[in-house]
DNA sequence: CCCTGTGACGTAAACGTTTACTTTCGAAAA
DNA sequence: TTTTCGAAAGTAAACGTTTACGTCACAGGG
């Protein structure tokens, strides 16, 4: 049995409230005393409960992470920075696989509650009412990664439409004029549209043709990026450059191109979208438009402790230019 | 303010007591008293409060997960194995970078036993003593994963030194002769020292040179991968084959060889080890041994948590076959 | 008709903290 | 000398459960 504040407090000669006190840094107790119960403590190897704390003070010191997937990369990125993020500020973090799936993520709602979680970190999904009401009721603070909402909710990310323009247009000045783009699932309000909006802007403001048959849709996974990509060289044979919405399609694009014997960026520019480990590990090294994930995730905690005052923040992207996109 | 049992009970007309033997499905009630306090509940959206069950039961259902990297592609299939079984079982799991740090390992470990974690999943790296001794005194039950220890700890992992031998073997068999291997860190006991020894080991059986130049060091990365193929390159320049000790190396060679131009599998064959996502997203697609990572997590869970009698397991790896290694 | 057993509860004591209220005591203020 | 005040502590009531025990009524056996 581990030894409890009442057995410190009777080693030392002193009440638990004033081994409290000690420990939570109050005043109320002479510096003799203070050093007596924490030579007694020492000595001991006493630990805090902090079940029993949190049961008191309500508060848990707990975070949690909802996201589609664990093991992904952009995924795991972000969990890196809210993991030390959450530790610098002595929290822990707990992670929910929301697989997309509504029931689970209300289940895993439902245990945060139970589990009194300070605070939630919901990332790349869409937030129904339903969960937004659980959440509310269970008092915990909120904050949305790489989504936003209709609530007022802060939220991190990046600005989808401007990045996927800017992406578009450092294709353009490269001087490609038959661009296509290989988007994310068809739909998605969060992911796709706004990247499929910027691109098709750019397009415009730059008097390229932005027909609706230059983009192929997929679902940001590797395999489908080389699906669109053949959808896409099938229906736009003259293509020059190609804006992926994810780093995962535009590997498995290279991936096809390489297949097909086509040079990437000698006949084929392409850029990809994330800057994921993926990036840097394909070849020729993706040029890509950078998401600064790591950050991302330690700005959530920050906002989600209530350090930074709950605004939204919409952190900068940023092009990394690697080895896939060539000069035209 | 959320509701308790108190306010529960209160509405129902019954004790607490009776609450909570509804509620943990013990005998000492009738069917209808039954039904009511379910109603009550319900109309209530009473939730229970884990904490206060934490403190009494003195079990959380909280499982920790230390790793030294978060994003990684090893340590996040294996995550993704123990949210997945975990989350089956009704645990949840925190996550905590060590960083291969020691003082922030007895960091976390501290918080972990303040916290009252039922289990610990241990991956990855060297349990110290003191590591150890923290461990046991908190009371957790441990298990390690892809690696192991002095101490009777249970352990997941795959027999390294035989799938190294398998996979050099292969290598063997495909009708190579002058082999070469990227390894991982130099000295490294848990999975460098098996993996050289399985590779030396399946050269003299097949009665092929064995020496140590053939072996380049690294650190598991993918630039290491790079660095180390460049420098096997000078010191065995005949190599058909290589060995490497992770899918990031071989990914890091295949992408020096690329600039290279050297074909591959044409003129070197690569043989990567852990069948993470970077394989399959290689060009060309790599052949590699692969771990059962997401199981491994599973299986962890599964051990920590007792349903599998704290035995070992010691699961089996296997080749999947892309296209990475030619037939000489 | 009494005794015993059992089902259906209620009571209250834990669990290990925090914290609002005391209490005590010595020193400064009046 | 008395009053006042603050520092240094102690007491005990929370926090929301679980659970050992106690109570009560009723049924069945003798």
């Amino acid at each position: 049995m581990a030894y409890t504040m009442k057995d410190v407090a009777k080693r030392a000669g002193v009440s638990v409230a004033t081994v409290s006190r000690i420990l939570n840094g109050l005043s109320g107790y002479s510096e003799e005393t203070k050093k007596r119960v924490n030579q007694v403590i020492d000595e001991m190897g006493y630990q805090p409960n902090a079940i029993a704390r949190g049961l008191i003070s309500k508060k848990t010191r707990t975070l949690a992470v909802l996201l589609p997937e664990v093991s992904d990369l952009f995924a795991s990125e972000v969990l890196a920075g809210v993991e030390e993020e959450a530790h610098e500020k002595g929290y822990s973090v707990i992670i929910c696989k929301t697989a997309k799936n509504g029931v689970r993520t209300m289940k895993y709602l439902q245990t945060l509650r139970e589990n009194q979680v300070d605070g939630i970190i919901f990332m790349s999904e869409t937030l129904t009412k339903e969960y937004y009401e659980a959440i509310r009721k269970m008092g915990a603070s909120l904050v949305l990664v790489s989504t936003r909402s209709d609530y007022d909710i802060p939220y991190v990310k990046v600005d989808d439409r401007q990045a996927a323009y800017d992406a578009t247009s450092y294709l353009v000045e490269k001087g490609h004029r038959s661009l296509g783009m290989l988007s994310g699932t068809e739909g998605d309000l969060i992911a796709t549209v706004p990247r499929v909006a910027g691109f098709k802007e750019a397009l415009c403001d730059h008097g390229l043709p932005a027909e609706e048959h230059r983009i192929a849709y997929g679902d940001f996974g590797f395999s489908s990026g080389a699906l669109a990509m053949e959808r896409l060289l099938r229906r736009v044979p003259d293509v020059e450059a190609v804006f992926c919405a994810s780093d995962e399609m535009a590997v498995g694009a290279l991936s096809l191109l390489h297949r097909k014997g086509i040079k990437v960026p000698g006949e084929i520019s392409i850029i990809g979208y994330d800057n994921t480990r993926a990036a840097e590990m394909a070849f020729p090294p993706l040029t890509t438009m950078a998401q600064p994930l790591y950050q991302m995730g330690k700005k959530a905690v920050d906002i989600v402790l209530g350090h930074r005052s709950a605004e939204s923040l919409l952190l900068s992207h940023q092009m990394v230019e690697r080895e896939t996109v060539g000069q035209r």
